[in-house]
RNA sequence: AGACCCAUGGUGUAAUUGGCAACACAGCAGGUUUUGGUCCUGUCGUUCUAGGUUCGAGUCCUAGUGGGUCUACCA
């Protein structure tokens, strides 16, 4: 297919992963995880884990696990794993089998820290919670050594028995490796490997009262799993040489962290309890509330799969912060919803116009194309008459310089129609609002067949009154005014709130011939005003649309260019 | 304070691993257009600082500067 030569570069993970297949390590096989916990929608900064690790395993002929990490059975919950699922799959991708779990293992652990505890490695801990911290130490301070740090095997042996078959009180035990309180690494100052809990686990439910700590689940998981590159985030650098001694300890297969650096999309927060409460106090309209960065509200919003994973890709992979344009999103959804949405007519906000010279009872069916990028997409027809309505801002009494579009004295084409030919305009006389338009129409300049040899500068959408159907549109802006709203000393994200993010349109009007189109998630252009996409709030008699993102808008650069010259 | 990570246009990533700094987005200026969309053309602008190694450094070394991460019985 493609002709040019030139290797697209690899990142720095691809880069690991071919040297790894080249020198014949685990036999070339590849082999990743998305090891996401249950306890929350899946957001943005999920789909770049997503996308990178079930991309870069078909890339490299590999397979990718979904393996939820359910050790803390706390705040996690069967629903979070069915939309995960869902989100997953939405996506595109497919995981290898089934679905897995790091609960499965918890047998499988419970016989790792046994083997800990045999080699001299892992010993139970009385300490309270405040004296581990307190012996801790501290960054650049060494800690100190517990009490029941020399514990005998044996007497380790017993008193792990005795925690799993619930001989102790939550909290009152924990089970640590053993390895060095003077680390300069706090997490390998004896990491807690165990702790004590009655928490009812959404999948074991009652049966284990203790459960591993993350250390201690999720390197083993991947081992376990024989994941060959297991992929997270910067943070959890300082994890990798606990995880590496851990493997090594339990001389288990050796699987691989690497770290990258996590995709911050300037306008959008991702942290897990900041967006519960936007949701909880309803600063949004749910987790799938259009203007939230949840994959769910992504969804809803109409962008497509596709665009999110593109856009996924061009951001890239490194170790470095970064803080990404978001107009690089609406570019990519953009330019996925150019191929993809049929084109429809819809006046957002109405102003009706009067051609005078056509017949009142006159109606004529339009024929226009439904994608001009598309040919295969077709045509339909809409209905002409005697009224119209048109985009209130596409009309001026007194228009300044490279307006193109209908004013007095003015031609305008109406896309698929007539050129008109603008007369005047009828005012409200107390408020002075424009209420209607006064045109007349050429007769031979109708769309496909003109004749009539009149250059109109402007195309204007329309539809017809009598015709239209009506429907609501929601309006959807970015959450916040500033492009890191947690970034800020002295003020919390909710200062930035954007008191317009949404804008509900009850009065607006559609061309009447699209009912196929109308199917909850379908994605629509409204001519020169948008993508839009049909909310699953829609019934057969109320119509919703949801504007997923506006059309390049040279008009509103030039108006504001001009605007700023007069000032000046 | 210590350890670790990072530093390339406005933003994000490249640079055949030591050989003329490129691509995308954004911006700006044009062209095409029955969407002021799409498409096309042009244009702007970059290697944190100081030393060192080298014929040659964005790349290697040293020091500095700046940013980030880390002291949960969370993941």
């Amino acid at each position: 297919m493609s002709s040019d030569h030139r290797e697209e570069p690899l990142n720095f993970i691809e880069q690991i992963i071919k040297e790894d297949i080249e020198s014949g390590k685990h036999d070339g096989r590849v082999h990743t995880r998305f090891p996401p916990e249950p306890n929350g929608y899946l957001h943005i900064g999920h789909a770049k884990a997503i996308t990178l690790n079930f991309e870069i395993a078909q890339k490299f002929g590999g397979k990718t696990n979904l393996r939820f990490d359910d050790t803390n059975p706390t705040n996690e919950d069967t629903e979070y794993v069915d939309s995960i699922k869902r989100d997953i799959r939405w996506l595109g991708f497919e995981w290898e089998g089934e679905a897995l779990y790091a609960s499965d293992y918890f047998e499988q652990l419970y016989e790792f820290a046994l083997r800990l505890i045999d080699k001299g490695l892992a010993y139970v801990d009385d300490s309270t919670p405040d004296e581990i911290a307190a012996m801790k130490g501290d960054i650049g301070v060494p800690g100190k050594e517990s009490p029941y740090r020399n514990r005998t095997v044996a007497e380790n042996r017993e008193l792990f028995e005795q925690m799993r078959a619930g001989a102790f009180p939550d909290g009152a035990k924990v089970l640590r490796a053993k390895i060095d309180m003077a680390h300069e690494n706090l997490l390998m100052r004896d990491p807690l490997l165990y702790r004590i809990k009655r928490d009812h686990h959404h999948r074991t439910g009652d049966k284990w009262c203790i459960y591993p700590m993350y250390d201690f689940a999720h390197g083993q998981s991947d081992s376990i799993e024989n994941i060959t590159h297991s992929l997270c985030s910067l943070e959890f650098i300082h994890h990798r040489p606990l995880y590496n001694w851990l493997i090594e300890k339990l001389e288990i297969f050796p699987s691989r962290q690497i770290e990258f650096a996590r995709m911050n999309v300037a306008y959008f927060i991702t942290s897990k309890r900041k967006l519960r409460r936007l949701v909880e106090e309803g600063y949004v309209n749910g987790w799938d509330d259009p203007r939230m960065p949840t994959l769910a509200a992504m969804r809803r919003r109409g962008y497509p799969p596709m665009a999110i994973r593109t856009f996924c890709n061009k951001a890239g992979i490194t170790r470095r912060e970064n803080l990404i344009d978001m107009n690089l999103l609406d570019f990519c959804v953009r330019d996925e919803l150019n191929q993809t949405a049929p084109r429809v007519m819809a006046v957002l906000d109405p102003l009706k116009v009067v051609v005078t010279n056509y017949p009142e009872d006159k109606v004529e069916d339009m024929e226009v194309v439904n994608n001009p990028e598309d040919e295969s997409m077709g045509t339909r027809t809409m209905p002409f008459s005697r009224e119209v309505y048109i985009e209130r801002k596409d009309f001026m009494e007194d228009p300044p310089k490279k307006f193109f579009r209908m004013a007095p004295g003015r031609n305008v084409r109406l896309k698929g129609a007539y050129i008109l030919h603008c007369e005047k305009c009828i005012k409200d006389e107390a408020t002075g609002e424009v209420k209607e338009v006064h045109c007349t129409y050429y007769p031979d300049s109708r769309s496909g067949s003109d004749t009539s040899g009149i250059k109109a500068k402007g195309t204007l959408h329309w539809v017809s009154i009598a015709h239209a159907r009506s429907c609501e549109v929601r309006l959807y802006d970015r959450l916040f005014t500033d492009p890191t709203p947690d970034g800020h000393d002295g003020k919390e994200y909710l200062d930035f709130l954007n008191p317009n993010s949404l804008e509900v349109l009850e009065k607006a009007y559609i061309e009447p011939n699209v009912g196929a189109q109308i199917k909850a998630g379908n994605p629509l252009q409204f001519l020169r005003m948008g993508y839009f996409c049909v909310d699953p709030d829609t019934t057969d008699g109320h119509w919703v649309f949801n504007r997923t993102v506006t059309l390049r808008d040279t008009w509103k650069k030039i108006n504001k260019q001009q605007k700023g010259k007069k000032k000046k």
